[in-house]
DNA sequence: AAAGAATGAGACATCAACGTCTCATCTGAT
DNA sequence: ATCAGATGAGACGTTGATGTCTCATTCTTT
């Protein structure tokens, strides 16, 4: 039952994430099902958006939690929360796309928690000396998820391997572009 | 009259980059002008996304132009690209999210031109010696332009100051996020 | 095999945004 | 002051997506 929801929703992201202004019928068509059974699963279509929203936070609190960002050195715990977060970049995606989700007061507060644990994560880092302290932790924690849902629709579009989202995202985000010719 | 226009479409950018699905009505208001003037200028709603695409992709050239990214060290011109692009990232935020711009052969033909100068920079940039060559040129690309829209979408919601937007993005972007205790 | 549930296909009404039109009002130039 | 042009306000029909309905078919369970 809940699995069969979320394969639904599984592909409504697949195409949701892409163009959020999709008709019904291509989601429906996407997800294997027709336009009927869709309206007997959710009630229409804004609560679909709803539920696509809340399965992304959810999944993007589950990877908080299996990286378990609140403990061990920083840089670490980073490094894991994008292995975690990166097989759900797509839904990342969809998140920061569909700016209208955060006038639910509930999926608002969603995602506030959070993102407050990972602005956490970087205000700790600073404090511990690993992450740069000229940088706020709020833009920090911003460009971090823009990256994210880049992956993600890199991915997607096949402008990125799959395999190489999550190196590709820790070595920009932590190490940079510019080559130190000191440091090696 | 061309000023008229500009005017028009910066303020449906204003509205547009926030929410892609907003009413001509709301679009029209925030422009200072009624719905009926509105389709006086543009014959449409299509015609009129599409306008703000071809608009945000000359001030993206501009800005590759005047940056002169083609000539110079390759970090330099990284930096006045930035500096030249910022107080457009609303523009770029708009492209970022609108990928049903892309369907438009001419639309597709101007961003290709232009993402292409940018991967020539970043490649230019590895060959000099002066960007990892770990990233390929073309994640380098993406990602600045993922960080651009997302400077852009932080000062709109103002949660990040727009004197900010240029700092906080180069450091991040060239230095990471990383401290590195060795360097200073 | 038979009964029940679930699904797909399609028809249908509804509704909101869009595009077009008209007319009154305002502005600006002569 | 007058006239031409532009604008705003609003009405109107059209269109397309949505939500609801029915019915035939398929799948499941016993």
């Amino acid at each position: 039952m809940a699995t069969d929801r979320d394969s639904v929703l599984e592909a409504a992201v697949s195409v949701l994430s892409r163009r959020p202004t999709a008709h019904l019928d291509e989601i429906a068509r996407a997800a294997g099902i027709s336009r009927a059974t869709l309206h007997r699963i959710f009630p229409g279509r804004e609560a679909l958006i709803r539920e696509v929203g809340a399965l992304g936070l959810r999944k993007f609190a589950a990877a908080l939690d299996s990286a378990a960002i609140e403990s061990g050195d920083t840089q670490s715990a980073l490094r894991r929360l994008v292995d975690a977060v990166v097989p759900d970049a797509a839904l990342c995606a969809f998140l920061a796309g569909e700016n209208q989700l955060y006038d639910d007061p509930e999926i608002n507060e969603l995602w506030e928690i959070q993102d407050a644990r990972v602005r956490a994560l970087f205000l700790r880092g600073q404090k511990e000396g690993a992450f740069r302290i000229e940088l706020s932790a709020g833009w920090l924690s911003e460009a971090f998820f823009d990256l994210v849902a880049g992956v993600g629709w890199a991915v997607q579009d096949g402008r990125l391997a799959p395999r190489d989202g999550a190196h590709s995202l820790v070595e920009l985000f932590l190490g940079g572009a510019l080559r130190r010719p000191d440091q090696s």
